[in-house]
This record gives structure tokens, C-alpha cells and sequence, in this order.
DNA sequence: CACGTATATACTAAACAACGTATATAAGGA
DNA sequence: TCCTTATATACGTTGTTTAGTATATACGTG
């Protein structure tokens, strides 16, 4: 799990970013808010915070943990490359957006091949 | 194998995209410049395909695969939630990290074994 | 039609990641 | 000290993903 690419593949993951992205929050009221099992969040907080995602300090009993976004800017760089494109395209883009917003589970994928 | 994050997760996979980003290219170009697998390269571009990151037409026995970059958009856009953190408030990002980096001032209530 | 080239897919094995459950560790309070 | 709360980790299981190898399909040319 080296890459932060693979980090925020898992999606509870990019949810506990987005919640500490609000603010910081323990581990217990994590698992509040977002529904899951305790072992669960401090796993996914384990491999955040080794891949330098979050950081947490000591507050009694609880681990309070924060943001620490980054590694995030790797994503940022990364997608710069094809910030051209979506500039560029934005009829096809807004198509795009427009199914994404009608459709709330994936697009019927159903395509065959396409040849032209 | 839902999500756009999902597909970016695998480095060959970034590397098809980002070689796709300066222009269209056969199978047997990808192979080369990518130094993969033939039958490696055919199965990435068939999740890539599946995803609509990329689409290809028909040149005699190749098939020539270009970008199709708008799912990127949702990545860009789960991204922006962060960039508060670093892109147009340097100063406030650098008081936070320096905030962070202090240390956590809460009185050592006890043996607080710090973890990091 | 036979052959070479280009690409896709089937199949298998290996690696891995996520989960549930149980347990460990640590702190606070009675 | 005992009990409760808060969090972390170990273990076993299961599902998914990848790579490798072999084979299939499609096209073009002689």
C-alpha cells in the first residue's frame, strides 16, 4: 500500500478524510458518524496515518485525528495533466456530469465493443 | 472494480492514461513504450475501456486507444474538498502544519505512549 | 488459402486487502 | 483494585486483483 493513489481506492477511507477534512474528530465519534465498526476505522485510520494522511494526538483515553493533506497534492500534480482535456471538451464533459448526476449507481456499462 | 478511483489505483494503469494524455496510440506502441506484457497491456485498457477512461477505433489489425478524460472530473472534484488546505491560503496551510508540527501541548497526563 | 502480425481473452496461481471476531492495552473513576 | 470506556491489534476467512501462459480471433498480404 505504498501509493496514496491506492490509499484513497477504498472508499470508508476517502470517507474519514472527508470527515476530518471538516474537522478532527476520535476515533469513537468517527465511528458514529459514519456508521462502521470500531476495528474497522482504526484500521483504515492505521493505514492513513502510515501513509501520512492523518495524524493524531492523545486526549485521555481518545486519539483525536486530523488531516494532514499533503499527500494529497501528489493526486493534485498527478490529475494536472489532464486538466487540458476537460477544459477543452466541455460538452462532452457536461454530458458526462449530466448522467452522473441523474444516475446515482454506475452508468449501465453494457457497451459492446466499439468499432468504428 | 466500480469507481475511477478503483481504476487509478494501479500504476500501469496511470502510466497507459498519462502516455494516452500526449496522444492516441496502438496496443503495440503502449507495449513498447510502456515495456509491459502484451496481454497485460489488452486487460488495463479492457478495465480502462469498461471505466470510459479510454476509447479506441479500428486501424487494419490495431486498435489506435485515446483519452476519454471526463471521469477524471469526479476525481478533481472529490479533490477540491482539500485544496483549501493548499492551494490559495499558503500561509494559513504553513500556521496549521507549524501548528501541527509544535507538538501536542496537553500536559503529559501520564505514561501517554505517543503514537505517530 | 496459408502465413504473419496485432490484439483479445481464458485459465490458473499467487498476492493482497477488507472484514468479523476476539482480545490486548491504556486511561479514568468508584 | 475492579470496572468501564476508548482504541489498537491479531487472527482467520473470503473475495478480488494481478501476472503469466496459452490460445483464440481478426486482418492483410502473397
Amino acid at each position: 500500500m505504498e501509493s496514496v493513489f491506492e490509499i484513497i481506492a477504498e472508499p470508508n477511507r476517502r470517507a474519514i478524510l472527508s470527515l476530518l477534512a471538516s474537522s478532527e474528530q476520535s476515533v469513537g465519534e468517527i465511528e458514529r458518524q459514519l456508521r462502521m465498526p470500531q476495528p474497522t476505522v482504526s484500521k483504515h485510520l492505521r493505514v492513513l496515518r502510515d501513509a501520512g494522511l492523518v495524524e493524531s494526538t492523545v486526549d485521555a483515553q481518545r486519539r483525536l485525528y486530523r488531516l494532514k493533506p499533503e499527500p494529497l497534492q501528489e493526486l493534485d500534480a498527478w490529475l494536472a495533466q489532464f486538466r487540458r482535456f476537460w477544459s477543452a471538451h466541455v460538452d462532452a464533459l457536461e454530458r458526462h456530469l449530466d448522467r452522473m448526476n441523474t444516475v446515482q449507481s454506475p452508468p449501465p456499462k453494457k457497451k459492446t465493443r466499439k468499432r468504428r
